[in-house]
DNA sequence: TACTGTGAAACGGTTCACAGCC
DNA sequence: GGCTGTGAACCGTTTCACAGTA
Protein backbone atom coordinates (compact mmCIF):
# COMPACT_ATOMS: atom_id res chain seq x y z
CA UNK A 1 0.00 0.00 0.00
CA UNK A 2 1.28 3.67 -1.25
CA UNK A 3 0.74 7.27 0.04
CA UNK A 4 -3.99 6.35 -0.71
CA UNK A 5 -5.06 6.62 3.02
CA UNK A 6 -8.57 6.55 4.43
CA UNK A 7 -10.86 8.98 5.69
CA UNK A 8 -11.07 7.24 8.93
CA UNK A 9 -9.91 3.64 9.05
CA UNK A 10 -12.58 2.06 11.11
CA UNK A 11 -16.10 4.04 11.51
CA UNK A 12 -17.51 4.34 7.57
CA UNK A 13 -19.17 7.26 6.91
CA UNK A 14 -23.08 7.45 8.21
CA UNK A 15 -24.37 9.02 5.10
CA UNK A 16 -23.25 6.71 2.07
CA UNK A 17 -26.38 6.33 -0.68
CA UNK A 18 -27.23 2.76 -1.12
CA UNK A 19 -26.67 2.26 -4.55
CA UNK A 20 -23.24 3.60 -4.16
CA UNK A 21 -22.49 -0.02 -2.20
CA UNK A 22 -23.67 -2.22 -5.22
CA UNK A 23 -21.36 -0.15 -7.44
CA UNK A 24 -18.29 -0.69 -5.69
CA UNK A 25 -18.85 -4.61 -5.85
CA UNK A 26 -19.09 -3.39 -9.70
CA UNK A 27 -15.55 -1.56 -9.71
CA UNK A 28 -14.21 -4.71 -7.59
CA UNK A 29 -15.08 -7.32 -10.20
CA UNK A 30 -13.58 -4.72 -12.86
CA UNK A 31 -10.68 -4.09 -11.07
CA UNK A 32 -10.02 -7.86 -10.51
CA UNK A 33 -10.39 -8.55 -14.00
CA UNK A 34 -7.96 -5.59 -15.03
CA UNK A 35 -5.36 -7.07 -12.57
CA UNK A 36 -5.68 -10.58 -14.23
CA UNK A 37 -4.83 -8.77 -17.49
CA UNK A 38 -1.88 -7.23 -16.26
CA UNK A 39 -3.10 -3.28 -15.88
CA UNK A 40 -1.36 -1.34 -13.12
CA UNK A 41 -3.77 1.79 -13.00
CA UNK A 42 -7.18 3.01 -14.14
CA UNK A 43 -8.51 6.32 -14.22
CA UNK A 44 -12.39 7.33 -13.11
CA UNK A 45 -13.07 7.89 -16.76
CA UNK A 46 -11.84 4.16 -17.52
CA UNK A 47 -13.41 2.81 -15.33
CA UNK A 48 -17.02 4.37 -15.59
CA UNK A 49 -16.20 3.63 -19.11
CA UNK A 50 -16.74 -0.26 -18.83
CA UNK A 51 -19.30 0.14 -16.63
CA UNK A 52 -21.73 2.86 -18.51
CA UNK A 53 -21.31 5.30 -15.44
CA UNK A 54 -19.85 9.08 -15.71
CA UNK A 55 -16.36 9.65 -14.53
CA UNK A 56 -17.53 11.60 -11.78
CA UNK A 57 -19.87 8.77 -10.80
CA UNK A 58 -16.43 6.92 -9.75
CA UNK A 59 -14.79 9.35 -8.31
CA UNK A 60 -17.62 10.31 -6.03
CA UNK A 61 -18.45 6.93 -4.97
CA UNK A 62 -14.63 6.12 -4.03
CA UNK A 63 -14.50 9.14 -2.19
CA UNK A 64 -16.72 8.47 0.24
CA UNK A 65 -14.93 6.38 1.96
CA UNK A 66 -11.29 8.06 1.30
CA UNK A 67 -8.68 9.47 -0.88
CA UNK A 68 -7.63 6.66 -2.96
CA UNK A 69 -6.71 7.70 -5.95
CA UNK A 70 -3.34 9.51 -7.44
CA UNK A 71 -3.72 12.99 -9.47
CA UNK A 72 -2.67 12.56 -12.88
CA UNK A 73 -2.02 9.23 -12.27
CA UNK A 74 -5.65 7.60 -11.66
CA UNK A 75 -6.64 4.38 -9.05
CA UNK A 76 -3.70 1.65 -8.74
CA UNK A 77 -5.67 -1.21 -9.18
CA UNK A 78 -4.25 -3.78 -6.52
CA UNK A 79 -4.62 -1.23 -3.79
CA UNK A 80 -7.88 0.14 -5.22
CA UNK A 81 -8.90 -3.25 -4.36
CA UNK A 82 -7.62 -4.28 -1.15
CA UNK A 83 -9.55 -0.50 -0.11
CA UNK A 84 -13.03 -2.35 -1.62
CA UNK A 85 -12.62 -5.41 0.20
CA UNK A 86 -11.85 -3.85 3.09
CA UNK A 87 -15.10 -1.44 3.12
CA UNK A 88 -17.40 -4.29 1.80
CA UNK A 89 -16.23 -6.17 4.19
CA UNK A 90 -14.57 -8.98 2.31
CA UNK A 91 -11.22 -8.81 3.05
CA UNK A 92 -12.16 -11.39 5.93
CA UNK A 93 -13.30 -14.84 5.73
CA UNK A 94 -17.18 -14.64 6.44
CA UNK A 95 -19.20 -18.01 7.31
CA UNK A 96 -22.10 -18.81 5.12
CA UNK A 97 -24.70 -21.36 5.54
CA UNK A 98 -27.56 -22.69 2.79
CA UNK A 99 -31.25 -23.85 3.78
CA UNK A 100 -32.48 -25.78 0.66
CA UNK A 101 -30.66 -28.70 -0.86
CA UNK A 102 -32.10 -28.51 -3.86
CA UNK A 103 -31.49 -28.19 -7.44
CA UNK A 104 -30.78 -24.05 -6.30
CA UNK A 105 -29.21 -25.15 -3.36
CA UNK A 106 -26.73 -27.50 -4.43
CA UNK A 107 -25.76 -25.56 -8.04
CA UNK A 108 -24.63 -22.51 -5.37
CA UNK A 109 -23.01 -25.22 -3.15
CA UNK A 110 -21.10 -26.08 -6.26
CA UNK A 111 -20.32 -22.83 -7.39
CA UNK A 112 -16.53 -21.92 -7.07
CA UNK A 113 -16.92 -18.23 -6.90
CA UNK A 114 -17.96 -17.79 -3.81
CA UNK A 115 -15.06 -18.62 -2.22
CA UNK A 116 -12.54 -16.14 -4.00
CA UNK A 117 -14.22 -13.58 -2.64
CA UNK A 118 -14.39 -14.69 0.69
CA UNK A 119 -17.40 -16.76 1.52
CA UNK A 120 -17.25 -20.25 2.93
CA UNK A 121 -19.76 -22.33 2.90
CA UNK A 122 -19.35 -24.17 5.88
CA UNK A 123 -22.97 -25.92 6.24
CA UNK A 124 -26.32 -27.06 3.97
CA UNK A 125 -29.39 -27.85 5.67
CA UNK A 126 -32.62 -29.44 4.31
CA UNK A 127 -35.41 -31.69 5.43
CA UNK A 128 -35.16 -34.64 3.04
CA UNK A 129 -33.49 -37.67 5.26
CA UNK A 130 -32.49 -38.64 2.09
CA UNK A 131 -29.62 -36.21 1.91
CA UNK A 132 -29.22 -35.04 5.13
CA UNK A 133 -25.83 -36.36 7.10
CA UNK A 134 -24.44 -36.82 3.92
CA UNK A 135 -21.72 -34.51 1.92
CA UNK A 136 -21.83 -32.30 -1.34
CA UNK A 137 -18.98 -30.92 -2.25
CA UNK A 138 -17.70 -30.96 0.67
CA UNK A 139 -20.53 -29.39 2.46
CA UNK A 140 -22.08 -31.43 5.21
CA UNK A 141 -25.71 -31.09 4.93
CA UNK A 142 -27.32 -31.58 8.54
CA UNK A 143 -30.77 -32.17 9.38
CA UNK A 144 -32.69 -28.96 9.41
CA UNK A 145 -33.69 -29.63 13.33
CA UNK A 146 -30.28 -28.94 14.37
CA UNK A 147 -29.85 -25.25 12.46
CA UNK A 148 -29.57 -23.93 16.14
CA UNK A 149 -26.89 -25.84 17.40
CA UNK A 150 -24.44 -26.14 14.39
CA UNK A 151 -25.22 -22.61 13.56
CA UNK A 152 -24.11 -21.27 16.74
CA UNK A 153 -20.74 -24.00 16.87
CA UNK A 154 -19.73 -23.35 13.58
CA UNK A 155 -20.47 -19.59 14.41
CA UNK A 156 -21.98 -19.04 10.84
CA UNK A 157 -22.96 -15.26 9.95
CA UNK A 158 -25.01 -15.59 6.70
CA UNK A 159 -26.97 -17.46 5.61
CA UNK A 160 -28.71 -18.51 1.84
CA UNK A 161 -32.24 -19.72 1.86
CA UNK A 162 -33.21 -21.77 -1.05
CA UNK A 163 -36.21 -23.54 -0.05
CA UNK A 164 -39.74 -23.18 -1.45
CA UNK A 165 -41.74 -20.03 -1.04
CA UNK A 166 -44.10 -21.64 1.39
CA UNK A 167 -41.14 -22.79 3.82
CA UNK A 168 -38.91 -19.67 3.72
CA UNK A 169 -40.60 -17.20 6.20
CA UNK A 170 -40.43 -20.20 8.82
CA UNK A 171 -36.69 -20.97 7.75
CA UNK A 172 -35.86 -17.39 8.10
CA UNK A 173 -37.42 -17.22 11.03
CA UNK A 174 -35.06 -20.02 12.41
CA UNK A 175 -32.15 -18.73 11.03
CA UNK A 176 -32.28 -15.34 12.69
CA UNK A 177 -33.49 -17.57 16.65
CA UNK A 178 -29.93 -19.52 15.62
CA UNK A 179 -28.57 -16.08 15.46
CA UNK A 180 -27.56 -15.49 11.68
CA UNK A 181 -26.73 -11.54 10.54
CA UNK A 182 -27.43 -11.51 7.82
CA UNK A 183 -30.01 -13.49 4.99
CA UNK A 184 -29.96 -14.15 1.09
CA UNK A 185 -33.44 -14.85 -0.09
CA UNK A 186 -34.03 -16.91 -3.24
CA UNK A 187 -37.30 -17.60 -2.82
CA UNK A 188 -40.21 -15.84 -4.66
CA UNK A 189 -41.88 -14.26 -1.08
CA UNK A 190 -41.55 -10.78 0.97
CA UNK A 191 -39.29 -12.47 4.48
CA UNK A 192 -39.89 -9.66 7.37
CA UNK A 193 -37.25 -9.94 9.93
CA UNK A 194 -36.25 -7.82 12.99
CA UNK A 195 -34.45 -4.84 11.57
CA UNK A 196 -31.06 -5.76 13.00
CA UNK A 197 -30.87 -8.72 10.75
CA UNK A 198 -29.82 -7.91 7.09
CA UNK A 199 -31.73 -8.93 4.18
CA UNK A 200 -31.25 -9.38 0.68
CA UNK A 201 -33.65 -10.83 -1.57
CA UNK A 202 -33.24 -12.06 -5.15
CA UNK A 203 -36.46 -13.34 -7.16
CA UNK A 204 -35.42 -14.67 -10.45
CA UNK A 205 -38.86 -14.24 -11.85
CA UNK A 206 -38.94 -10.58 -11.14
CA UNK A 207 -35.43 -10.52 -13.35
CA UNK A 208 -37.02 -11.82 -16.40
CA UNK A 209 -40.02 -9.54 -15.95
CA UNK A 210 -37.69 -6.74 -16.02
CA UNK A 211 -36.34 -8.11 -18.95
CA UNK A 212 -39.77 -8.29 -20.59
CA UNK A 213 -41.07 -5.10 -19.76
CA UNK A 214 -37.58 -3.39 -21.30
CA UNK A 215 -38.21 -5.84 -24.41
CA UNK A 216 -41.77 -5.18 -24.85
CA UNK A 217 -41.43 -1.21 -24.64
CA UNK A 218 -38.27 -1.28 -26.42
CA UNK A 219 -35.94 0.24 -24.24
CA UNK A 220 -32.60 0.89 -24.85
CA UNK A 221 -30.69 0.39 -22.11
CA UNK A 222 -27.29 2.18 -22.42
CA UNK B 1 -62.49 -6.16 -15.80
CA UNK B 2 -64.63 -3.37 -14.32
CA UNK B 3 -64.39 -0.13 -14.35
CA UNK B 4 -60.30 0.29 -14.10
CA UNK B 5 -59.59 1.86 -17.03
CA UNK B 6 -55.54 2.41 -18.85
CA UNK B 7 -54.56 5.82 -19.64
CA UNK B 8 -54.09 4.62 -23.13
CA UNK B 9 -53.64 0.45 -23.73
CA UNK B 10 -51.10 0.18 -26.13
CA UNK B 11 -48.15 2.95 -25.77
CA UNK B 12 -47.09 3.01 -22.20
CA UNK B 13 -45.84 6.42 -20.68
CA UNK B 14 -42.51 7.67 -22.03
CA UNK B 15 -41.09 8.92 -18.36
CA UNK B 16 -41.63 5.91 -16.33
CA UNK B 17 -38.61 6.24 -13.50
CA UNK B 18 -36.59 2.91 -13.85
CA UNK B 19 -37.23 1.85 -10.42
CA UNK B 20 -40.78 1.41 -10.69
CA UNK B 21 -40.66 -0.91 -13.07
CA UNK B 22 -38.78 -3.02 -10.62
CA UNK B 23 -41.43 -2.76 -7.83
CA UNK B 24 -44.29 -3.86 -9.62
CA UNK B 25 -42.94 -7.20 -10.15
CA UNK B 26 -43.15 -6.75 -6.46
CA UNK B 27 -46.77 -5.64 -5.99
CA UNK B 28 -47.77 -8.76 -8.56
CA UNK B 29 -45.82 -11.02 -6.25
CA UNK B 30 -47.92 -9.94 -3.14
CA UNK B 31 -51.06 -9.52 -4.88
CA UNK B 32 -50.94 -13.02 -6.23
CA UNK B 33 -49.90 -14.01 -2.76
CA UNK B 34 -52.76 -12.44 -1.59
CA UNK B 35 -55.29 -13.68 -4.08
CA UNK B 36 -54.41 -17.50 -3.15
CA UNK B 37 -55.44 -16.11 0.66
CA UNK B 38 -58.55 -15.14 -0.73
CA UNK B 39 -58.20 -11.82 -0.76
CA UNK B 40 -60.40 -9.38 -3.14
CA UNK B 41 -59.22 -5.81 -2.59
CA UNK B 42 -56.25 -4.35 -1.25
CA UNK B 43 -55.65 -0.97 -0.49
CA UNK B 44 -52.46 0.93 -1.28
CA UNK B 45 -51.44 1.44 2.45
CA UNK B 46 -51.72 -2.39 3.14
CA UNK B 47 -49.58 -2.97 -0.29
CA UNK B 48 -47.14 -0.87 0.94
CA UNK B 49 -46.82 -2.30 4.47
CA UNK B 50 -46.19 -5.78 3.05
CA UNK B 51 -43.46 -4.44 1.24
CA UNK B 52 -42.21 -1.95 3.65
CA UNK B 53 -42.88 1.07 1.10
CA UNK B 54 -45.16 4.02 1.93
CA UNK B 55 -49.09 4.38 0.45
CA UNK B 56 -48.16 7.20 -1.28
CA UNK B 57 -45.61 5.47 -3.36
CA UNK B 58 -48.04 2.47 -4.25
CA UNK B 59 -50.49 4.63 -5.55
CA UNK B 60 -47.85 6.99 -7.34
CA UNK B 61 -46.16 4.04 -9.02
CA UNK B 62 -49.75 2.54 -10.36
CA UNK B 63 -50.90 5.98 -11.51
CA UNK B 64 -47.97 5.74 -13.98
CA UNK B 65 -50.14 3.92 -16.00
CA UNK B 66 -53.79 4.30 -15.52
CA UNK B 67 -56.72 4.53 -12.66
CA UNK B 68 -56.98 1.34 -11.67
CA UNK B 69 -58.08 2.32 -7.96
CA UNK B 70 -61.38 2.67 -6.56
CA UNK B 71 -61.36 5.37 -3.77
CA UNK B 72 -63.35 3.92 -0.71
CA UNK B 73 -62.82 0.09 -1.46
CA UNK B 74 -58.94 -0.04 -3.25
CA UNK B 75 -57.08 -1.99 -5.49
CA UNK B 76 -59.57 -4.98 -6.48
CA UNK B 77 -56.22 -8.17 -6.64
CA UNK B 78 -57.61 -9.77 -9.47
CA UNK B 79 -58.06 -6.52 -11.93
CA UNK B 80 -54.56 -5.14 -10.44
CA UNK B 81 -52.72 -8.30 -11.45
CA UNK B 82 -54.32 -8.54 -15.01
CA UNK B 83 -52.95 -4.99 -15.50
CA UNK B 84 -49.50 -5.22 -14.19
CA UNK B 85 -49.06 -8.57 -16.06
CA UNK B 86 -50.24 -6.37 -19.23
CA UNK B 87 -48.16 -3.59 -18.12
CA UNK B 88 -44.95 -5.74 -18.21
CA UNK B 89 -45.63 -8.05 -20.83
CA UNK B 90 -46.22 -11.13 -18.97
CA UNK B 91 -49.68 -11.01 -20.38
CA UNK B 92 -48.86 -12.80 -23.10
CA UNK B 93 -45.49 -16.07 -23.24
CA UNK B 94 -42.23 -15.36 -23.59
CA UNK B 95 -39.98 -17.92 -25.24
CA UNK B 96 -36.55 -18.00 -23.42
CA UNK B 97 -33.26 -20.10 -24.12
CA UNK B 98 -30.62 -21.09 -21.70
CA UNK B 99 -27.36 -21.05 -22.96
CA UNK B 100 -24.72 -23.44 -20.47
CA UNK B 101 -26.20 -26.18 -18.85
CA UNK B 102 -23.79 -26.56 -16.23
CA UNK B 103 -24.89 -26.62 -12.39
CA UNK B 104 -26.61 -23.11 -12.25
CA UNK B 105 -27.83 -23.52 -15.40
CA UNK B 106 -29.24 -27.17 -14.72
CA UNK B 107 -31.29 -25.61 -11.65
CA UNK B 108 -32.93 -23.16 -13.62
CA UNK B 109 -34.39 -25.52 -16.22
CA UNK B 110 -35.81 -27.20 -13.22
CA UNK B 111 -37.27 -24.22 -11.27
CA UNK B 112 -40.80 -24.68 -11.92
CA UNK B 113 -41.81 -20.69 -11.42
CA UNK B 114 -40.64 -19.18 -14.74
CA UNK B 115 -43.84 -20.77 -16.47
CA UNK B 116 -46.40 -19.44 -14.39
CA UNK B 117 -45.50 -15.94 -15.21
CA UNK B 118 -44.95 -16.62 -18.73
CA UNK B 119 -41.86 -17.64 -19.50
CA UNK B 120 -41.43 -20.83 -21.66
CA UNK B 121 -37.63 -22.35 -21.76
CA UNK B 122 -38.10 -23.91 -24.86
CA UNK B 123 -34.12 -25.04 -25.66
CA UNK B 124 -31.17 -25.02 -24.20
CA UNK B 125 -27.35 -24.93 -25.54
CA UNK B 126 -23.69 -26.31 -23.80
CA UNK B 127 -20.54 -27.42 -25.84
CA UNK B 128 -20.24 -30.18 -23.82
CA UNK B 129 -20.48 -33.14 -26.20
CA UNK B 130 -21.97 -35.59 -23.42
CA UNK B 131 -24.95 -33.68 -23.04
CA UNK B 132 -25.43 -32.00 -26.23
CA UNK B 133 -28.62 -33.35 -28.01
CA UNK B 134 -30.39 -34.63 -24.91
CA UNK B 135 -32.84 -33.63 -22.80
CA UNK B 136 -32.89 -31.84 -19.54
CA UNK B 137 -36.61 -31.17 -18.10
CA UNK B 138 -38.13 -31.54 -21.04
CA UNK B 139 -36.11 -28.67 -22.75
CA UNK B 140 -33.40 -30.05 -25.69
CA UNK B 141 -30.06 -29.41 -25.31
CA UNK B 142 -28.39 -28.62 -28.34
CA UNK B 143 -24.74 -28.25 -29.67
CA UNK B 144 -23.92 -23.98 -29.30
CA UNK B 145 -23.19 -24.37 -33.17
CA UNK B 146 -26.89 -24.56 -33.72
CA UNK B 147 -27.65 -21.82 -31.59
CA UNK B 148 -28.64 -18.86 -35.04
CA UNK B 149 -30.46 -21.54 -36.56
CA UNK B 150 -32.71 -22.80 -33.56
CA UNK B 151 -33.14 -19.45 -32.08
CA UNK B 152 -34.56 -18.26 -35.55
CA UNK B 153 -36.57 -21.19 -35.85
CA UNK B 154 -38.67 -21.39 -32.60
CA UNK B 155 -38.49 -17.66 -32.68
CA UNK B 156 -36.98 -17.42 -29.49
CA UNK B 157 -36.91 -13.72 -27.59
CA UNK B 158 -34.87 -14.05 -24.45
CA UNK B 159 -31.72 -15.97 -23.69
CA UNK B 160 -30.52 -16.60 -20.10
CA UNK B 161 -26.41 -16.65 -19.99
CA UNK B 162 -25.12 -19.54 -17.33
CA UNK B 163 -21.68 -19.96 -18.50
CA UNK B 164 -18.29 -19.27 -16.77
CA UNK B 165 -17.07 -15.80 -17.01
CA UNK B 166 -14.82 -15.84 -19.73
CA UNK B 167 -16.96 -17.25 -22.51
CA UNK B 168 -20.24 -14.89 -21.66
CA UNK B 169 -19.38 -11.92 -23.81
CA UNK B 170 -18.62 -14.79 -26.95
CA UNK B 171 -22.03 -16.43 -26.14
CA UNK B 172 -23.83 -13.10 -25.79
CA UNK B 173 -22.48 -11.94 -29.18
CA UNK B 174 -23.86 -15.02 -30.72
CA UNK B 175 -27.07 -14.89 -29.27
CA UNK B 176 -27.15 -11.34 -30.32
CA UNK B 177 -26.49 -12.69 -33.83
CA UNK B 178 -28.53 -15.03 -33.44
CA UNK B 179 -31.43 -12.10 -32.92
CA UNK B 180 -32.05 -12.38 -29.25
CA UNK B 181 -33.98 -9.42 -27.62
CA UNK B 182 -32.86 -9.78 -24.18
CA UNK B 183 -30.66 -11.10 -21.98
CA UNK B 184 -30.04 -12.12 -18.40
CA UNK B 185 -26.38 -12.69 -17.37
CA UNK B 186 -25.24 -15.00 -14.62
CA UNK B 187 -21.95 -14.54 -15.26
CA UNK B 188 -19.71 -12.15 -13.01
CA UNK B 189 -18.80 -10.21 -15.41
CA UNK B 190 -19.96 -7.09 -17.67
CA UNK B 191 -21.28 -7.91 -21.15
CA UNK B 192 -20.97 -5.05 -24.01
CA UNK B 193 -24.26 -5.70 -25.97
CA UNK B 194 -25.96 -3.04 -28.78
CA UNK B 195 -28.27 -0.93 -26.74
CA UNK B 196 -31.71 -2.43 -28.79
CA UNK B 197 -30.70 -5.36 -26.47
CA UNK B 198 -32.21 -5.33 -23.04
CA UNK B 199 -29.46 -6.40 -20.54
CA UNK B 200 -30.18 -7.69 -16.82
CA UNK B 201 -27.25 -8.17 -14.80
CA UNK B 202 -27.60 -11.53 -11.55
CA UNK B 203 -24.14 -11.06 -9.72
CA UNK B 204 -24.52 -13.44 -7.00
CA UNK B 205 -21.10 -12.72 -5.63
CA UNK B 206 -21.84 -9.20 -5.57
CA UNK B 207 -25.42 -9.70 -3.56
CA UNK B 208 -23.29 -11.81 -0.54
CA UNK B 209 -21.33 -8.33 -0.67
CA UNK B 210 -24.21 -6.30 -0.45
CA UNK B 211 -24.64 -8.60 2.44
CA UNK B 212 -21.63 -8.60 3.87
CA UNK B 213 -21.36 -4.73 3.93
CA UNK B 214 -24.60 -4.42 5.74
CA UNK B 215 -23.80 -6.51 8.50
CA UNK B 216 -20.20 -5.04 8.90
CA UNK B 217 -21.39 -2.07 9.01
CA UNK B 218 -24.74 -2.50 11.03
CA UNK B 219 -26.98 -0.83 9.23
CA UNK B 220 -30.69 -1.61 10.10
CA UNK B 221 -32.57 -2.35 6.50
CA UNK B 222 -36.01 -1.90 7.83
C1' DT C 1 -65.71 7.21 6.50
C1' DA C 2 -62.26 5.12 3.61
C1' DC C 3 -59.74 5.47 0.02
C1' DT C 4 -57.49 7.09 -4.62
C1' DG C 5 -54.92 10.35 -7.72
C1' DT C 6 -51.99 14.22 -7.98
C1' DG C 7 -49.82 18.87 -7.77
C1' DA C 8 -46.26 20.89 -4.90
C1' DA C 9 -42.55 20.56 -1.62
C1' DA C 10 -38.75 18.07 0.07
C1' DC C 11 -35.18 14.99 -0.48
C1' DG C 12 -31.34 12.47 -2.40
C1' DG C 13 -28.35 11.28 -6.07
C1' DT C 14 -26.00 12.60 -10.29
C1' DT C 15 -23.57 15.62 -13.19
C1' DC C 16 -20.99 19.80 -13.91
C1' DA C 17 -17.15 22.48 -13.62
C1' DC C 18 -13.14 23.78 -11.66
C1' DA C 19 -9.30 24.24 -8.06
C1' DG C 20 -5.46 21.61 -6.85
C1' DC C 21 -1.91 18.22 -7.68
C1' DC C 22 1.49 15.17 -10.24
C1' DG D 1 -1.43 17.46 -20.03
C1' DG D 2 -3.77 14.21 -17.31
C1' DC D 3 -6.13 13.23 -13.47
C1' DT D 4 -8.48 13.47 -8.68
C1' DG D 5 -11.71 15.43 -5.17
C1' DT D 6 -15.50 18.35 -4.33
C1' DG D 7 -18.90 22.36 -3.83
C1' DA D 8 -22.78 23.81 -6.42
C1' DA D 9 -26.32 23.20 -9.83
C1' DC D 10 -29.31 20.07 -11.62
C1' DC D 11 -32.57 16.48 -12.07
C1' DG D 12 -35.27 12.45 -10.80
C1' DT D 13 -37.77 10.25 -7.00
C1' DT D 14 -40.23 10.25 -2.77
C1' DT D 15 -43.21 12.21 0.48
C1' DC D 16 -46.74 15.42 1.80
C1' DA D 17 -51.12 17.05 1.91
C1' DC D 18 -55.42 17.58 0.10
C1' DA D 19 -59.25 17.76 -3.44
C1' DG D 20 -62.21 14.46 -5.28
C1' DT D 21 -64.94 10.08 -5.31
C1' DA D 22 -67.71 6.04 -3.66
Amino acid sequence: MTTAKRKSDSPPPRDVPNVVVSRLSLYLRELQQLVREGRATVSSSQLGKMLGFTDAQVRKDLAYFGHFGHPGIGYRCHDLIAEIRHILGTDRQWTVTMVGVGNMGRALLRYKGFAAQGFRIVAAFDIDPRITDSTIEGVPVHSQQRMAEVVRKQQIQLGMITVPAAQAQEVADALVTAGIAGIVNFAPVTLSLPPEVALVGVDLTTELEQLAFSVANRIPQR
